[in-house]
DNA sequence: GAGTACGAAATCGTATACGAAGACTATTGC
DNA sequence: GCAATAGTCTTCGTATACGATTTCGTACTC
């Protein structure tokens, strides 16, 4: 972005900015511990933004604070995993049935255009690629969103996905077929003003359907985490 | 000892509880001025925690907080309340949903209970004592709901509104009676096991309901549709 | 040899202090 | 008389310092 807004912006806001960036990007992997002491030197700050930052994170969930303990990046915790989806199934399908009626033809093309570029993905599937198309692609539908306080929950619910980093499609590789044409059913709902709760129901199961497959995954093989 | 809890606990933590009952009481109405070192002396405490406190208040939506000017009390702004009235409709409803399969009879007895209070309060209506009952009857129906994070949202959404504080049925005292009503029809519902999808758009028009009221009566005409 | 107790090191929690940014006020020029 | 500007004053933002708590290692005892 601009990195001289990191300058004028505060420094608990560069802090939370920098070690927000590490986690999503993997350089602080789960269960990383996050010393107050040293992120400080590293940034070169003093630990107070940074102590501020860390709770900034923690309330987003994305690290766990122990008192007199200290901060760890949080885990991808399995069931934190389907929570996460749950709840990221429930507002997003809320918040894309609100943006519906908002969405403009011109919107509805460039959802299809990143529909496509994911379908071209599945011939030599590149999993981390894929997933960050499949936020692309969301990220219109929901993103016009009038009600600012689901639409920061679905941002929320997404940064916690993506602490688990790369791919969601990495594990269930099968559900990608599925997944771009169940995006071209919601683009025709849309596109057809469909009733909000068809929408909102389409939505929800396409996440869930994804959280499904990941369980049914898990369950059925050998947990290949560790 | 616990009674000292507040001893016991960091001083941050004191600080986060004593604004934010002073917030949810009306002590510091919508709008007054936080001043962390006024804060910080009322209490005994150094600026530092009570910084803590206010910003984490601020990520609940409590209070707002501009850089280098200051921090105040998050106010009854009618948008907002639309906003998280709409929100929580929504978390709600789910949680509702989430958590219908796990309430036995004893717990719909208890809420049956907290409703025929409601019902009695309406008499002689009082705002204040029926707004809180009307909480005590949902947080039986959604408490048990298995995923934290919604849970955690469900909290979070009442928490606001408590802040603009007494009561929303002093604005739409008509609606208390339709309310009590949708509550029995509600725990009807989660007797019989119904549906979770019939359960949580039963629990979500409820309180979308409500919302239409207090809409209807501040306008007096008419929004357009949401 | 194993378990416990004591002590040292690491890290967090909070206080105090100083610098910076914005808001208010008084004064001056038009 | 009104507006613009300069100066002051309040309040926040961050650094540094010290006390509190936890954890880990080591030695001692049973």
């Amino acid at each position: 972005m601009n990195d001289t807004a990191s300058a004028s912006a505060s420094k608990s806001e560069q802090a939370y900015a920098a070690v927000k960036a590490r986690i999503v990007d993997g350089s602080y992997s789960p269960g990383y511990r996050l010393v107050l002491a040293k992120i400080a030197e590293d940034l070169g700050v003093s630990v107070v933004p940074v102590r501020e930052a860390i709770r900034r994170l923690e309330a987003e969930g994305l690290v766990k604070f122990e008192r007199n303990v200290g901060a760890t990046v949080a885990g991808i915790d399995p069931t934190e995993y389907l929570y996460t989806m749950q709840t990221l199934s429930i507002v997003e399908g809320a918040a894309t049935a609100l943006s519906a009626p908002l969405i403009g033809p011109a919107d509805v093309a460039r959802a299809r255009a990143v529909n496509a570029e994911m379908r071209e993905c599945l011939e030599h599937f590149d999993p981390v690629r894929f997933t960050r198309l499949n936020q692309d692609f969301h990220s219109i539908l929901f993103e016009h969103c009038p009600n600012p306080h689901i639409l920061d929950l679905v941002h929320r619910g997404w940064n916690r996905l993506a602490s688990l980093r790369s791919s969601t499609f990495r594990f269930v590789p099968r559900r990608a077929h599925e997944s771009v044409d169940e995006h071209e059913a919601l683009l025709r709902l849309i596109e057809s003003a469909a009733d909000a709760d068809v929408i909102e129901k389409a939505a929800r199961l396409h996440r869930s359907a994804t959280l499904d497959a990941y369980l049914a995954q898990s369950n059925a093989g050998s947990v290949s985490a560790h």
